[in-house]
DNA sequence: ATGGCAACACACTGTTGA
């Protein structure tokens, strides 16, 4: 089973550039970050006529997540209320950032991490409480979901061997201790990071600024991963970046990670 | 060097991204 993960900037731009690399990459499971669509607009019809389910929790203009599956999920639900309660989570679901669903025994879960802004504003502090719920969500889910694989756009950078200049980047949004701590906690649930598994060097990056030819010069960051609870990190067969959409004109900023686990 | 680039909206300038 492959399972991949994309922050495309936008469904509606990027349309095209998706449904041309899901015919040359045929994945079971594509997980689509900053959707930046409202529902009722969802591009579903494109994603069913070349054969994938489509679910997705959007707003107008920011963020967005979406699930394309070949074959359909169950339980699919949206954000931390169905797991947490409203009471807890209070306006944390405004902005559309999770949706899961499971095929077969495994949980799919995909995430759109708030970006931060930068260390010590007011949008870093709403990352940080963002992910303290996402650390609670996942502790819930892994009672009942052994088989689970959290993926999407983390937008924190694990290591200084992920991002390419890490003096220059040191403490800044992304890769500041507090948030690589907060990612930390959530990889201690019982989480793996299956790239790390296979590659340990550095200059593997999923997103390249678009300004001063980034990505020519290979100047990005790791920030789009997946977590996989140990089960499944034991059935990984590869997890790799797949660069050819990122050369194209008009990309995203963010290029396709694809994990290919064992069985099915 | 707070610029650079791209997407979006009550758009022709301001916000967000990381």
């Amino acid at each position: 089973m492959k399972i991949a993960t994309w922050n495309v900037n936008s469904v509606r731009i990027r349309l095209d550039k998706i449904i041309d690399w899901l015919a040359v990459n045929p994945v079971d499971i594509l997980c689509l970050q900053e959707t930046k669509v409202i529902d009722a607009n969802f591009p579903e019809s494109a994603f069913t006529a070349i054969g994938y389910h489509a679910y997705y929790s959007g707003q107008k203009s920011y963020n967005g997540v979406a699930i394309l599956s070949r074959v359909p999920l169950t339980e699919v639900s949206t954000g931390f209320i169905p797991l947490l309660g409203a009471n807890k989570v209070e306006h944390f679901d405004e902005q559309k950032r999770l949706i899961t669903g499971k095929i077969d025994d495994t949980q799919i879960i995909c995430v759109y991490v708030p970006n931060g802004s930068e260390v010590g504003s007011d949008k870093y502090l709403y990352k940080l409480q963002w992910l303290k719920f996402l650390h609670e969500y996942l502790q819930i889910s892994l009672k009942t979901n052994p088989r689970l694989c959290i993926c999407g756009d983390f937008n924190i950078a694990p290591e200084d061997r992920d991002v390419y200049d890490s003096v220059k980047s040191e403490g800044a949004v992304g890769v500041s201790p507090v948030e690589r701590q907060a990612l930390q906690n959530i990889m201690q649930l019982g989480l793996a990071d299956p790239f790390r598994r296979f590659t340990s060097e550095g200059e593997y990056f999923s997103w390249w600024d678009y300004r001063q030819g980034s990505f020519r010069q290979n100047r990005g960051w790791r920030i789009d991963h997946h977590y996989l609870s140990l089960p499944l990190y034991e059935q990984a067969i590869s997890c790799t970046i797949d660069l050819a959409p990122r050369r194209l004109k008009q990309p995203s900023d963010h290029t396709p990670v694809i994990l290919e686990i064992s069985g099915n």
